[in-house]
DNA sequence: TCTGACCCATTTATCTTACAATTAAAAGAG
DNA sequence: CTCTTTTAATTGTAAGATAAATGGGTCAGA
């Protein structure tokens, strides 16, 4: 727990280049990670004051300016504010900056709530079939041709390797692209490290999680040929799809989700 | 242009304690926020490099330490990425954190583009009805409490006031709490400040803008009911007003948004 | 002569250290 | 109870040492 960043950075330095997500290489960002895990978790509750900059930097065995540049990342998401005098506290959860998509990456690492989760499905229940709806009318060949692409790809790798789950991250945000909406482009990038869990959990689930390639095929075909209202349905039975397997993989026992279709 | 930051800081502080958004007191805040809204206006271009630490430092009347501070917010909202050797690059559009609410509130000091107001309806339409439709499910008598409370003081300062406006966001917010998920209650924090600029900006108009208290009564009223159908209707209602309305004051020539109604 | 890999110097961000200033909460005096 | 003083925490200043990555140069091989 209070073993050296400095060294383990160090370590790490020596062996490869980038160590991916964990470690951004730099000692401030490993803090930051460090940090917003503990706050994430619930180690640090909201409300609660984190030890001064000068104790936790001597047992992180670090110094006092990256500790601070560490802060102000996680001031800039929401997690906590520091005021003189008062020290730094952690924020009301509803004032975290959930659609972040650090903050979302970091809130995989810790087994998120299942409550979390069906919000997160709602979210996507909500905004995915318009944006496919959206796709339908606006997208561009190069979208077309990069969703065929990856489709070709995710036909033949399946979501049990890594390059067919990236083809279906690329799937998702290409349609994404497709709807010239850069805010509805800056929600994927939250909602796709989400994504990316929520496959590879399934992927190593051995039973259930029906194939789902299918379903998108049917969202390209319906998006190559401008139909929006079959856009948006296929893609809402895609969601769904995915809803339910995660459901069933995680053993809930609650009904699915409340909203109605509107299509 | 290149006047000390640090004396206006100095200043401030003698005067009023909180001089609002502008300043945060802090003097990497204000660092942060200069640079900001000089990358959103295209001061500085995706790909651009930014002067040395050391050059930037003694241009604005800083030191390092508050400086760097101000790169880590930036990065954390993914406007820049710092590199050793490389410096400080601006990043794409596409890696820009658009939905945090700090870079929303920066983007309209700027007057944004129609591209991204229009991208903005396009997400409200997208979020609010299904938001109005789940509260009608699930909405809590604190919530229904205080969206007739903020209703009321709608009605007697209407728009054109600062607390008539506070209502009118005090009202989406507690709808938003009513859906009980929190990652829409997280959106709602990035579209609120551009709630506020669009409120604002119809409030200064002096013909149009019709008033959208009945509007928001009719979204009370099917809350209040749990009827969904009805909650998600008549919130589409009141989006599209403000849609109108906007795009009326702005003078668009184009036809509203292609999302079509889905109740 | 051209191509490629490898090594090295330089530039730049990053980290360390030490000290001064500001702020706001809390304690104390009137 | 109000005002002042104290005090503990973050914030800002300054300068030097460290480490990383780019770019260029060298050298070997084709």
């Amino acid at each position: 727990m209070a073993d050296s960043l400095a060294e383990n950075k160090k370590n790490q330095a020596g062996n490869v280049p980038s160590e991916g997500i964990f470690f951004q290489g730099r000692l401030h960002g490993a803090l930051a990670h460090r940090l917003a895990v503990d706050i994430l978790k619930g180690n640090y509750k909201p409300g609660d004051i984190l030890p001064h900059q000068i104790d936790s930097v001597e047992s992180l065995n670090s110094t006092r300016t990256p500790y601070r540049e560490a802060i102000r990342i996680l001031a800039a998401k929401g997690l906590v504010e520091s005021r003189p005098k008062r020290g730094t506290q952690v924020c009301e959860r509803s004032r975290w900056n959930l659609l972040d998509p650090e903050v979302m990456g970091w809130m995989f690492e810790t087994t998120p709530t299942d409550a979390f989760i069906k919000a997160l499905f709602e979210l996507r229940l909500i905004n995915e079939p318009a944006a496919a709806e959206l796709a339908a009318e606006r997208r561009r060949p190069e979208q077309l041709s990069q969703m065929y692409a990856s489709l070709m790809i995710m036909k033949e790798e399946t979501l049990h390797t890594e390059r067919g789950r990236i083809a279906d991250l690329e799937f998702h945000k290409q349609l994404l692209l497709g709807t010239q909406n850069e805010l509805l482009i800056s929600l994927n990038s939250s909602i796709g490290s989400a994504i990316a869990w929520s496959t590879k959990f399934k992927s190593s689930d051995p039973i259930g999680s029906r194939d789902s390639w299918p379903d998108h095929l049917r969202v390209y075909e319906a998006v190559a040929d401008r139909d929006s209202r079959a856009a948006r349905f296929s893609m809402e039975a895609l969601v769904r799809t995915a809803l339910e397997d995660t459901r069933r993989s995680q053993g809930w026992k609650t009904a699915s989700l409340s909203l109605e279709s509107h299509t």
